[in-house]
DNA sequence: TTGATATGGTTCGATGTCGTACTAATATGA
DNA sequence: TCATATTAGTACGACATCGAACCATATCAA
């Protein structure tokens, strides 16, 4: 494997690594006190995706380990954003539900985070995005692949 | 801003995130024990860039706070990677340099990633990194842009 | 010159992240 | 059936990250 072709997936991950950053720091300006991205990335998804999971399917879901997902999913309990209730086909197992208050913050957010995303899309097209889009796909696919 | 555009960003940075934080996964089980990628990516920034930068210099080109970068630089002059030395043309700055023994865990450092970066290159071909690269680098920019 | 302001760097404290070890419940297989 | 292995979730501890406050030096302006 050449020089060349090693620090051009170094540079790939270093671009990305202060994209995540950058974007993050942007996102969590917007969030009130006390709440940070995962907090209203997990709220998106029980919208946006499906409602009623278990705590692990969404540590799954954001590639995060699970007992990171114990303490954000605390958060949002705590806020009131989610409930939780057993799980009546596991006894171990929760499953996790987003409350009136927790999809009336996520909209919040949303509009709160408006006009970061329109001022981004002057400068940066969505087509570009959208260009971007498959092969960050892939990347996350195979990354994940590879860890098992 | 339509909500369809809106989602766009929204899973740009969403994948963003998660390969950011698999590739440092993967990233830091190749190294030893009490080193982290920043380590890493510093020394690697001094030998390819320049050596002999201040602490702001290397902060400003990751995009983290100083108070961070303070903390990585004590990490590795614990470690007896890199020297740092008053800056002459400044009595309140730093110079840091790499050591020998820096440059040397560097190597060792690159040769223990290689089989990943190899196993990587064969799911994703460097000509999709490449292709990749200069619409994230624009999104860096611009990101770093807004911040002002 | 000198007072005000800005800049480089560190200390300190708060918090997010995650690995290890544990408990409870479920699946497996002899 | 019953012992064993797996799995869901949590408690805890270690540590990286980063903002606020701070000190020393440098710059600027009057």
């Amino acid at each position: 494997m050449p020089d060349k072709i090693t620090g051009l997936y170094f540079e790939l991950f270093n671009e990305i690594g202060i994209i995540g950053q950058l974007s993050r720091a942007m996102f969590e300006a917007r969030l009130p006190e006390g709440l940070v991205l995962p907090h209203f990335s997990v709220l998106n998804h029980l919208v946006r995706v499906s409602d009623g999971r278990t705590p692990l399917e969404l540590a799954t879901a954001f590639q995060q380990p699970k007992t990171s997902m114990t303490h954000t999913l605390a958060g949002l309990e705590r806020h009131g954003f989610v409930r939780m209730v057993p799980n009546p086909k596991d006894k171990r197992s929760k499953l996790v539900f987003i409350t009136d208050a927790g999809c009336q913050f996520r909209e919040e957010a949303i509009a709160a985070l408006a006009p970061d995303v329109a001022k981004l899309a002057d400068l940066v097209p969505s087509e570009h995005v959208a260009g971007l889009l498959p092969g960050l796909r892939e990347l996350r696919e195979e990354l994940d692949r590879m860890r098992d």
